[in-house]
DNA sequence: AAAAAATTCTAATGAAGATTAAAATAATGC
DNA sequence: GCATTATTTTAATCTTCATTAGAATTTTTT
Protein backbone atom coordinates (compact mmCIF):
# COMPACT_ATOMS: atom_id res chain seq x y z
CA UNK A 1 0.00 0.00 0.00
CA UNK A 2 1.34 3.52 -0.77
CA UNK A 3 -0.83 4.93 2.70
CA UNK A 4 2.73 5.70 3.56
CA UNK A 5 3.67 8.37 1.13
CA UNK A 6 0.63 10.52 0.93
CA UNK A 7 1.88 13.32 3.65
CA UNK A 8 -0.11 12.10 7.04
CA UNK A 9 2.12 10.32 8.69
CA UNK A 10 0.48 7.84 11.53
CA UNK A 11 2.49 10.01 15.22
CA UNK A 12 4.50 7.07 16.25
CA UNK A 13 5.52 5.07 12.84
CA UNK A 14 9.50 4.52 14.01
CA UNK A 15 10.21 2.12 11.37
CA UNK A 16 9.33 3.71 8.29
CA UNK A 17 10.19 7.21 9.74
CA UNK A 18 13.79 5.77 11.03
CA UNK A 19 14.39 4.23 7.47
CA UNK A 20 13.16 7.21 5.37
CA UNK A 21 15.62 9.00 7.30
CA UNK A 22 18.56 7.17 6.77
CA UNK A 23 17.13 7.22 3.09
CA UNK A 24 17.27 11.12 3.48
CA UNK A 25 21.27 10.64 4.89
CA UNK A 26 22.17 8.81 1.92
CA UNK A 27 20.74 11.11 -0.05
CA UNK A 28 22.65 14.10 1.11
CA UNK A 29 25.85 12.49 0.45
CA UNK A 30 25.34 11.59 -2.71
CA UNK A 31 23.72 15.46 -3.46
CA UNK A 32 27.00 16.83 -1.89
CA UNK A 33 28.71 14.78 -4.06
CA UNK A 34 27.19 14.72 -7.26
CA UNK A 35 24.84 17.46 -7.20
CA UNK A 36 20.75 16.62 -7.69
CA UNK A 37 21.09 15.77 -11.38
CA UNK A 38 24.45 13.92 -11.43
CA UNK A 39 22.71 11.50 -8.67
CA UNK A 40 20.59 9.02 -9.82
CA UNK A 41 17.99 6.63 -7.10
CA UNK A 42 20.28 3.66 -7.74
CA UNK A 43 23.26 5.44 -6.27
CA UNK A 44 21.12 6.51 -3.31
CA UNK A 45 19.31 2.76 -3.28
CA UNK A 46 22.80 1.41 -3.46
CA UNK A 47 24.17 2.78 -0.15
CA UNK A 48 20.63 1.66 1.44
CA UNK A 49 21.25 -1.71 -0.38
CA UNK A 50 17.87 -1.08 -1.99
CA UNK A 51 16.31 -1.29 -5.44
CA UNK A 52 15.98 2.00 -6.84
CA UNK A 53 12.50 1.27 -7.41
CA UNK A 54 12.12 0.59 -3.63
CA UNK A 55 12.63 4.37 -2.79
CA UNK A 56 9.02 5.19 -4.14
CA UNK A 57 7.83 3.57 -0.75
CA UNK A 58 9.15 6.65 1.02
CA UNK A 59 9.32 9.45 -1.44
CA UNK A 60 6.60 10.50 -4.75
CA UNK A 61 9.61 11.42 -6.76
CA UNK A 62 13.31 12.34 -6.81
CA UNK A 63 12.18 15.73 -6.19
CA UNK A 64 10.39 15.46 -3.38
CA UNK A 65 13.70 13.35 -2.00
CA UNK A 66 15.99 16.66 -2.58
CA UNK A 67 13.01 18.76 -1.21
CA UNK A 68 13.08 16.69 2.25
CA UNK A 69 16.79 17.31 2.04
CA UNK A 70 16.90 20.70 2.29
CA UNK A 71 13.80 20.96 4.91
CA UNK A 72 15.73 18.38 7.41
CA UNK A 73 18.81 21.40 6.40
CA UNK A 74 16.74 24.23 6.96
CA UNK A 75 15.77 22.11 10.51
CA UNK A 76 19.56 21.88 11.46
CA UNK A 77 19.66 25.93 10.86
CA UNK A 78 16.87 26.78 12.52
CA UNK A 79 17.47 24.32 15.74
CA UNK A 80 21.15 26.52 15.77
CA UNK A 81 19.67 29.16 15.54
CA UNK A 82 16.72 28.96 18.20
CA UNK A 83 19.50 27.55 20.81
CA UNK A 84 21.81 30.32 20.15
CA UNK A 85 19.55 33.08 20.53
CA UNK A 86 17.92 31.57 23.71
CA UNK A 87 21.10 31.76 25.64
CA UNK A 88 21.44 35.34 25.43
CA UNK A 89 24.26 37.27 25.36
CA UNK A 90 25.76 40.11 23.03
CA UNK A 91 24.85 39.91 19.09
CA UNK A 92 28.78 38.72 18.55
CA UNK A 93 28.17 36.06 21.02
CA UNK A 94 25.21 34.71 19.92
CA UNK A 95 26.46 34.13 15.85
CA UNK A 96 29.94 32.64 17.46
CA UNK A 97 27.13 29.91 19.54
CA UNK A 98 24.86 29.76 16.42
CA UNK A 99 28.13 28.75 14.14
CA UNK A 100 29.21 26.10 17.06
CA UNK A 101 25.54 24.68 16.78
CA UNK A 102 25.43 24.73 13.72
CA UNK A 103 28.69 22.88 12.79
CA UNK A 104 28.06 20.51 15.60
CA UNK A 105 25.19 19.28 13.82
CA UNK A 106 26.87 19.09 10.69
CA UNK A 107 29.79 17.34 11.14
CA UNK A 108 28.19 15.28 13.60
CA UNK A 109 26.01 12.07 13.81
CA UNK A 110 23.17 14.16 12.47
CA UNK A 111 25.43 14.67 9.19
CA UNK A 112 25.40 14.74 6.33
CA UNK A 113 23.31 17.39 5.82
CA UNK A 114 22.25 18.55 2.42
CA UNK A 115 24.06 21.62 1.01
CA UNK A 116 20.47 23.76 -0.14
CA UNK A 117 22.34 24.61 -3.67
CA UNK A 118 19.99 23.86 -6.59
CA UNK A 119 16.66 25.50 -5.25
CA UNK A 120 16.22 25.94 -8.92
CA UNK A 121 15.73 22.63 -9.28
CA UNK A 122 13.20 22.35 -7.02
CA UNK A 123 8.97 22.41 -8.04
CA UNK A 124 7.79 25.56 -8.02
CA UNK A 125 5.97 24.70 -4.80
CA UNK A 126 8.68 23.22 -3.08
CA UNK A 127 11.18 25.95 -4.23
CA UNK A 128 8.67 28.86 -3.10
CA UNK A 129 8.54 26.69 0.40
CA UNK A 130 12.52 26.28 0.76
CA UNK A 131 13.05 30.01 -0.37
CA UNK A 132 10.74 30.85 2.44
CA UNK A 133 12.46 29.17 4.84
CA UNK A 134 15.82 29.83 3.78
CA UNK A 135 14.67 33.86 3.52
CA UNK A 136 13.61 33.59 7.23
CA UNK A 137 16.79 31.94 8.11
CA UNK A 138 18.64 34.95 6.57
CA UNK A 139 16.28 37.47 8.63
CA UNK A 140 17.28 36.22 11.80
CA UNK A 141 21.01 35.64 11.06
CA UNK A 142 20.89 39.18 10.31
CA UNK A 143 18.85 40.35 13.26
CA UNK A 144 21.22 39.14 15.21
CA UNK A 145 24.24 41.11 13.29
CA UNK A 146 21.83 43.90 14.14
CA UNK A 147 21.58 43.69 17.51
CA UNK A 148 24.94 43.01 17.91
CA UNK A 149 25.46 46.52 15.94
CA UNK A 150 23.30 48.48 18.29
CA UNK A 151 24.90 46.48 21.34
CA UNK A 152 28.60 47.33 20.30
CA UNK A 153 29.75 44.17 19.54
CA UNK A 154 29.74 43.78 16.11
CA UNK A 155 30.85 46.20 13.19
CA UNK A 156 30.21 45.89 9.32
CA UNK A 157 29.31 47.74 6.80
CA UNK A 158 26.24 45.06 4.89
CA UNK A 159 24.50 42.52 6.97
CA UNK A 160 23.61 40.96 3.78
CA UNK A 161 26.69 40.59 2.47
CA UNK A 162 28.24 39.97 5.63
CA UNK A 163 25.78 37.09 6.23
CA UNK A 164 26.78 35.55 2.49
CA UNK A 165 30.38 35.51 3.65
CA UNK A 166 30.22 33.52 7.06
CA UNK A 167 27.07 30.83 5.32
CA UNK A 168 28.97 30.13 2.33
CA UNK A 169 32.07 29.12 4.64
CA UNK A 170 29.52 27.41 6.03
CA UNK A 171 28.13 25.21 3.53
CA UNK A 172 31.16 24.67 1.64
CA UNK A 173 32.48 22.16 4.65
CA UNK A 174 30.59 19.43 3.54
CA UNK A 175 32.90 19.72 0.18
CA UNK A 176 36.06 18.98 2.35
CA UNK A 177 34.97 17.49 5.16
CA UNK A 178 34.47 13.57 4.73
CA UNK A 179 34.04 12.51 8.62
CA UNK A 180 37.01 12.48 10.17
CA UNK A 181 36.69 12.61 13.47
CA UNK A 182 39.94 14.76 14.99
CA UNK A 183 39.13 17.71 11.85
CA UNK A 184 35.37 17.48 13.00
CA UNK A 185 36.37 18.44 16.54
CA UNK A 186 38.94 20.92 15.29
CA UNK A 187 36.09 22.99 13.06
CA UNK A 188 33.95 22.79 15.83
CA UNK A 189 36.00 24.49 17.75
CA UNK A 190 37.97 27.37 15.74
CA UNK A 191 35.36 27.91 12.72
CA UNK A 192 33.07 30.33 14.73
CA UNK A 193 35.92 31.97 15.81
CA UNK A 194 37.37 32.36 12.41
CA UNK A 195 34.07 33.46 10.60
CA UNK A 196 32.87 35.41 13.27
CA UNK A 197 36.32 37.89 13.87
CA UNK A 198 35.37 39.81 10.91
CA UNK A 199 32.65 41.38 12.49
CA UNK A 200 34.77 42.43 15.53
CA UNK A 201 34.16 46.44 16.30
CA UNK A 202 37.31 48.00 16.33
CA UNK B 1 36.02 20.53 -40.53
CA UNK B 2 37.09 19.50 -37.36
CA UNK B 3 40.27 20.53 -37.15
CA UNK B 4 39.42 22.59 -34.44
CA UNK B 5 38.73 20.58 -31.59
CA UNK B 6 41.29 18.28 -32.25
CA UNK B 7 43.55 20.50 -29.11
CA UNK B 8 46.12 22.29 -31.50
CA UNK B 9 44.56 25.96 -31.55
CA UNK B 10 46.41 28.01 -34.29
CA UNK B 11 48.07 30.94 -32.32
CA UNK B 12 45.99 33.81 -33.50
CA UNK B 13 42.30 32.42 -34.23
CA UNK B 14 40.52 34.91 -32.57
CA UNK B 15 37.34 34.51 -33.77
CA UNK B 16 37.10 30.99 -32.65
CA UNK B 17 38.89 31.60 -29.43
CA UNK B 18 36.53 34.55 -28.77
CA UNK B 19 33.25 32.46 -29.55
CA UNK B 20 34.41 29.77 -27.12
CA UNK B 21 35.43 31.75 -24.19
CA UNK B 22 31.67 33.70 -24.85
CA UNK B 23 30.75 29.91 -24.55
CA UNK B 24 32.31 29.32 -21.47
CA UNK B 25 31.39 32.01 -20.06
CA UNK B 26 27.92 30.81 -20.69
CA UNK B 27 28.23 27.40 -19.59
CA UNK B 28 30.25 28.54 -16.39
CA UNK B 29 26.77 30.22 -15.42
CA UNK B 30 24.79 27.63 -16.36
CA UNK B 31 26.78 24.98 -14.41
CA UNK B 32 26.73 27.52 -11.18
CA UNK B 33 22.79 27.94 -11.45
CA UNK B 34 21.91 24.37 -12.28
CA UNK B 35 24.90 22.31 -11.74
CA UNK B 36 26.75 20.13 -14.39
CA UNK B 37 24.33 17.39 -15.35
CA UNK B 38 21.24 19.64 -14.31
CA UNK B 39 22.28 22.15 -17.17
CA UNK B 40 21.75 20.70 -20.83
CA UNK B 41 23.67 21.40 -23.64
CA UNK B 42 20.65 23.41 -25.00
CA UNK B 43 20.94 25.58 -21.83
CA UNK B 44 24.08 27.09 -23.06
CA UNK B 45 23.08 27.14 -26.89
CA UNK B 46 19.98 29.00 -26.04
CA UNK B 47 22.74 32.05 -24.23
CA UNK B 48 24.63 32.40 -26.89
CA UNK B 49 21.72 31.71 -29.84
CA UNK B 50 22.85 28.64 -31.47
CA UNK B 51 21.82 25.42 -31.50
CA UNK B 52 22.80 22.53 -29.23
CA UNK B 53 24.28 20.44 -31.90
CA UNK B 54 26.77 23.49 -32.73
CA UNK B 55 28.61 23.58 -29.55
CA UNK B 56 30.34 20.43 -31.10
CA UNK B 57 32.23 22.59 -33.10
CA UNK B 58 33.73 24.55 -30.04
CA UNK B 59 34.34 21.23 -27.69
CA UNK B 60 34.51 17.66 -28.43
CA UNK B 61 31.67 16.53 -25.92
CA UNK B 62 29.66 18.12 -23.02
CA UNK B 63 32.11 16.78 -20.48
CA UNK B 64 35.13 18.71 -21.83
CA UNK B 65 32.88 21.59 -21.87
CA UNK B 66 32.88 21.53 -18.06
CA UNK B 67 36.93 20.76 -18.05
CA UNK B 68 37.45 23.64 -20.14
CA UNK B 69 35.12 25.87 -17.50
CA UNK B 70 37.29 24.45 -14.72
CA UNK B 71 40.87 25.23 -16.20
CA UNK B 72 39.33 28.84 -16.79
CA UNK B 73 38.57 29.28 -13.27
CA UNK B 74 42.11 27.29 -11.97
CA UNK B 75 43.61 30.40 -14.34
CA UNK B 76 42.04 32.99 -12.40
CA UNK B 77 43.19 31.87 -9.53
CA UNK B 78 46.38 31.47 -10.43
CA UNK B 79 46.78 34.79 -11.93
CA UNK B 80 45.42 36.63 -8.90
CA UNK B 81 47.84 34.75 -7.09
CA UNK B 82 50.71 35.20 -9.03
CA UNK B 83 50.12 39.55 -8.81
CA UNK B 84 49.63 38.82 -5.21
CA UNK B 85 52.81 37.69 -4.66
CA UNK B 86 54.83 39.79 -6.75
CA UNK B 87 54.01 42.55 -4.92
CA UNK B 88 55.91 41.17 -1.86
CA UNK B 89 54.60 42.37 1.69
CA UNK B 90 54.27 40.52 4.35
CA UNK B 91 51.73 37.03 4.53
CA UNK B 92 48.81 39.06 5.80
CA UNK B 93 48.78 41.56 2.99
CA UNK B 94 49.80 39.13 0.60
CA UNK B 95 46.48 37.24 1.18
CA UNK B 96 44.59 40.04 1.10
CA UNK B 97 45.65 41.04 -1.93
CA UNK B 98 45.15 37.61 -3.36
CA UNK B 99 41.56 37.74 -2.27
CA UNK B 100 40.93 41.08 -3.41
CA UNK B 101 42.40 39.88 -6.83
CA UNK B 102 40.27 36.97 -7.31
CA UNK B 103 37.23 38.63 -6.47
CA UNK B 104 37.52 41.70 -8.50
CA UNK B 105 38.31 38.97 -11.82
CA UNK B 106 35.06 36.40 -10.53
CA UNK B 107 32.35 39.69 -10.07
CA UNK B 108 34.05 42.04 -12.80
CA UNK B 109 33.81 41.58 -16.52
CA UNK B 110 35.28 38.10 -16.72
CA UNK B 111 32.79 36.51 -14.94
CA UNK B 112 30.63 34.64 -14.19
CA UNK B 113 33.62 31.82 -13.43
CA UNK B 114 32.98 28.34 -12.58
CA UNK B 115 32.71 27.04 -9.02
CA UNK B 116 35.10 23.80 -9.01
CA UNK B 117 32.51 21.50 -7.08
CA UNK B 118 31.95 18.96 -9.33
CA UNK B 119 34.87 17.13 -9.72
CA UNK B 120 33.60 13.88 -9.55
CA UNK B 121 31.86 14.44 -12.66
CA UNK B 122 35.26 15.02 -15.30
CA UNK B 123 36.37 11.71 -16.48
CA UNK B 124 39.51 10.44 -14.85
CA UNK B 125 42.09 11.89 -16.92
CA UNK B 126 40.59 15.73 -16.90
CA UNK B 127 39.59 14.82 -12.97
CA UNK B 128 43.68 14.30 -12.56
CA UNK B 129 44.69 17.28 -14.18
CA UNK B 130 41.71 19.51 -12.31
CA UNK B 131 42.98 18.39 -8.47
CA UNK B 132 46.21 18.71 -9.51
CA UNK B 133 45.55 22.55 -10.19
CA UNK B 134 43.52 22.62 -7.05
CA UNK B 135 46.18 21.21 -5.28
CA UNK B 136 49.24 23.32 -6.48
CA UNK B 137 46.96 26.38 -5.68
CA UNK B 138 45.93 25.41 -2.52
CA UNK B 139 49.56 24.77 -1.78
CA UNK B 140 50.42 27.95 -2.86
CA UNK B 141 47.97 29.48 -0.81
CA UNK B 142 49.03 27.46 1.99
CA UNK B 143 52.37 28.17 1.35
CA UNK B 144 51.50 32.38 1.83
CA UNK B 145 49.73 31.35 5.52
CA UNK B 146 52.76 29.87 6.58
CA UNK B 147 54.86 32.54 5.17
CA UNK B 148 52.49 35.18 7.76
CA UNK B 149 52.97 32.33 10.52
CA UNK B 150 56.66 32.79 10.16
CA UNK B 151 56.48 37.02 9.80
CA UNK B 152 53.77 36.81 12.85
CA UNK B 153 51.21 38.86 10.48
CA UNK B 154 49.17 35.70 10.85
CA UNK B 155 48.08 33.01 13.78
CA UNK B 156 46.39 29.98 13.25
CA UNK B 157 45.86 26.68 13.97
CA UNK B 158 45.59 24.70 11.05
CA UNK B 159 46.74 26.37 7.40
CA UNK B 160 44.27 23.40 5.52
CA UNK B 161 41.27 24.25 7.98
CA UNK B 162 41.74 28.14 7.65
CA UNK B 163 42.03 27.80 3.84
CA UNK B 164 39.49 25.59 3.27
CA UNK B 165 37.25 28.02 5.37
CA UNK B 166 38.06 31.39 3.39
CA UNK B 167 38.24 29.30 -0.06
CA UNK B 168 34.37 28.31 0.81
CA UNK B 169 33.40 31.63 1.65
CA UNK B 170 35.29 32.81 -1.98
CA UNK B 171 33.38 29.91 -3.73
CA UNK B 172 29.80 30.85 -2.81
CA UNK B 173 29.74 34.23 -4.08
CA UNK B 174 28.59 33.30 -7.47
CA UNK B 175 25.52 31.40 -5.44
CA UNK B 176 24.55 34.96 -4.55
CA UNK B 177 25.94 37.57 -6.34
CA UNK B 178 24.43 38.06 -10.16
CA UNK B 179 26.19 40.83 -11.09
CA UNK B 180 24.64 43.75 -9.47
CA UNK B 181 27.69 46.28 -10.04
CA UNK B 182 27.38 48.17 -6.43
CA UNK B 183 27.32 45.25 -4.85
CA UNK B 184 30.04 43.93 -6.88
CA UNK B 185 32.69 47.38 -5.77
CA UNK B 186 31.41 46.26 -2.04
CA UNK B 187 32.05 42.78 -2.07
CA UNK B 188 35.67 43.42 -3.81
CA UNK B 189 36.25 46.24 -0.99
CA UNK B 190 35.32 44.17 2.22
CA UNK B 191 35.58 41.11 1.13
CA UNK B 192 39.98 40.90 2.04
CA UNK B 193 39.28 42.14 5.34
CA UNK B 194 36.29 39.90 6.43
CA UNK B 195 37.93 36.86 5.24
CA UNK B 196 41.41 38.01 6.58
CA UNK B 197 40.25 38.92 9.64
CA UNK B 198 39.96 35.26 11.00
CA UNK B 199 44.27 35.36 10.25
CA UNK B 200 45.25 38.19 12.35
CA UNK B 201 47.87 37.63 14.92
CA UNK B 202 46.41 38.73 18.60
C1' DA C 1 31.52 36.08 -58.28
C1' DA C 2 33.29 31.32 -57.76
C1' DA C 3 35.75 28.25 -54.78
C1' DA C 4 37.18 26.96 -50.38
C1' DA C 5 36.82 27.02 -45.64
C1' DA C 6 34.28 27.87 -41.53
C1' DT C 7 30.14 27.65 -39.01
C1' DT C 8 25.56 26.15 -38.00
C1' DC C 9 21.52 23.35 -38.68
C1' DT C 10 18.28 19.21 -39.33
C1' DA C 11 17.23 14.82 -38.36
C1' DA C 12 18.46 10.64 -36.65
C1' DT C 13 20.40 7.38 -32.94
C1' DG C 14 21.15 5.54 -28.45
C1' DA C 15 21.72 5.39 -23.66
C1' DA C 16 20.67 6.66 -19.02
C1' DG C 17 17.58 6.99 -15.73
C1' DA C 18 12.98 8.30 -13.59
C1' DT C 19 8.69 6.27 -12.99
C1' DT C 20 4.95 2.69 -12.69
C1' DA C 21 2.31 -1.65 -12.20
C1' DA C 22 2.07 -5.94 -10.65
C1' DA C 23 4.20 -9.78 -8.49
C1' DA C 24 7.00 -11.58 -4.75
C1' DT C 25 8.76 -11.62 -0.22
C1' DA C 26 9.01 -10.43 4.64
C1' DA C 27 6.98 -9.04 8.94
C1' DT C 28 3.29 -8.72 12.23
C1' DG C 29 -0.99 -9.67 14.74
C1' DC C 30 -4.13 -13.28 15.88
C1' DG D 1 0.12 -21.51 11.15
C1' DC D 2 -3.04 -18.06 8.74
C1' DA D 3 -4.45 -13.64 7.30
C1' DT D 4 -3.16 -9.11 6.85
C1' DT D 5 -0.14 -5.53 6.20
C1' DA D 6 4.40 -3.72 5.05
C1' DT D 7 8.32 -3.76 2.16
C1' DT D 8 10.96 -4.82 -1.84
C1' DT D 9 11.69 -6.57 -6.45
C1' DT D 10 11.12 -7.47 -11.50
C1' DA D 11 10.13 -5.96 -15.74
C1' DA D 12 8.35 -2.81 -18.49
C1' DT D 13 7.62 2.18 -20.28
C1' DC D 14 8.67 6.85 -21.29
C1' DT D 15 11.28 11.03 -21.50
C1' DT D 16 15.19 13.66 -21.70
C1' DC D 17 19.42 14.54 -23.61
C1' DA D 18 24.11 13.74 -25.39
C1' DT D 19 26.00 12.64 -29.60
C1' DT D 20 26.65 12.04 -34.71
C1' DA D 21 26.34 12.33 -39.80
C1' DG D 22 25.49 14.84 -43.35
C1' DA D 23 23.30 18.76 -45.47
C1' DA D 24 22.83 23.72 -45.55
C1' DT D 25 24.47 28.19 -44.84
C1' DT D 26 27.58 31.76 -44.03
C1' DT D 27 32.15 33.75 -44.34
C1' DT D 28 36.58 34.27 -46.38
C1' DT D 29 39.80 33.99 -50.12
C1' DT D 30 41.19 34.66 -54.57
Amino acid sequence: MQSRNTGAESPIDTRFQLKRNRMLKAAAHCFNLKGYSGTSLKDVADILGLTDAALYYYVRNKEELVYLCYVRAADVGREAMQRAVAEGGNGLDTVQRYLRYHIEIMVGDRGPIAIMSEIPSLSRGHREAVLELSRSHSAAFEAILKRGMEDGSIETSDVRMTGNAIMGSLNWIPKWFHGDSAMASKIVEEFPRILSSGLRAA
